[in-house]
DNA sequence: GACTTGACATGGA
DNA sequence: CTCCATGCCAAGT
């Protein structure tokens, strides 16, 4: 469901031609999120609240989180460039290994990142207002 | 139904 | 800088 304040939002915006807002449980939300995370260039990051605050879900990093988490690997979606506000590579359980798939894919895209998954957020982060 | 856990964020110690 | 507490909401037990 939407979360919060973004409830609220979502209801006076009323964006959903496919009725998605609509139901009860928002099965669009999973959607949005990776449509959003799509809309992220090429060598930039994101955080899960910066995700979370432009599909109009304020405050709901944590519904981002699980959104990506159902995503299918291998998958289309850049889900490697979404880090945490704390600028490091989040561990996804029962998936090993995929943090350094997305330590080495951002690496391939020329985001140096540390031993630890740290990583310069600050210096590559995503700003739409700019896209 | 509650209780716990989690790919988070923020602010204070 | 790191650690801890609080708020947040969904999913699992």
């Amino acid at each position: 469901m939407a979360c919060g304040l973004a409830r609220m939002a979502e209801m006076v915006n009323t964006a959903d031609p496919m009725g998605i807002g609509a139901q009860g449980r928002e099965p669009g939300f999973d959607q949005r999120v990776w449509a959003m995370v799509a809309r992220i260039p090429p060598g930039q990051l994101a955080t899960y609240g910066q995700i979370a605050e432009l599909i109009g879900a304020w405050g709901c990093a944590r519904q981002v989180g699980w959104a990506l988490r159902r995503l299918p690997l291998p998958s289309p979606i850049p889900w490697h460039r979404v880090v945490n506000a704390r600028g490091c590579i989040a561990m996804s359980p029962g998936r090993e290994g995929s943090d350094w798939i997305q330590a080495d894919l951002l690496r391939a895209e020329g985001i140096p990142v540390d031993a630890e998954g740290r990583l310069p957020l600050a210096r590559y982060r995503w700003r739409m207002e700019l896209a």
